[in-house]
DNA sequence: GCCAACGTTGGC
DNA sequence: GCCAACGTTGGC
């Protein structure tokens, strides 16, 4: 299984409304970004993605899951880009901001510090980990 | 195929 | 609201 981090602004979507959508998901479109749609493609049912608040907030909230692989943006006209499904799972006991993350020297090389405008990004195992057990802090 | 101009994202 | 970073577009 892997792992990854989605970007949204909590404006447009967020993860309170993906958390409405319940258990039919919603279908995660509008990526127009070749390394994105990468990422998006390289994503399989049951993968897990932690859902970040950018611009306001800035922060992990929650995380959700991936019921259905890549398949063509319905949004697309040219269909070149690729979307999924993902289905709320949780929300943080904490939520680990932008802030937080930066201070950390074993995150440092995440795409979320380096890449500021990639929206879809990878989260190795161990970065995972430890992003989890900063939300559980406040328990 | 290069690169200047322009548009967009997202942190600050 | 500004601007750095970066992606895209279009003229040549």
């Amino acid at each position: 299984m892997k792992y990854w981090l989605l970007k949204s602004e909590p404006n447009v979507w967020s993860i309170h409304q993906q958390k409405k959508n319940g258990i039919k998901g919603v279908v995660w479109d509008g990526v127009r970004n070749y390394q994105a749609a990468n990422n998006l493609k390289k994503m399989k049912k049951g993968d897990l993605c932690f859902f970040y608040h950018s611009n306001i907030g800035k922060e992990i909230v929650g995380i959700v899951e991936v019921i259905k692989k890549a398949f063509i943006d319905p949004t697309d006209n040219k269909k070149k880009f690729v979307a999924v499904i993902v289905r709320f799972k949780k929300m943080l006991k904490k939520t680990v901001t932008l802030e937080n993350i930066k201070k950390n020297k074993d995150l440092m090389h995440l795409s979320l510090i380096k890449q500021s405008r990639l929206s879809v990004m990878p989260i190795d195992t161990k970065s995972w980990k430890i992003l989890n057990k900063m939300s559980n802090i406040n328990k």
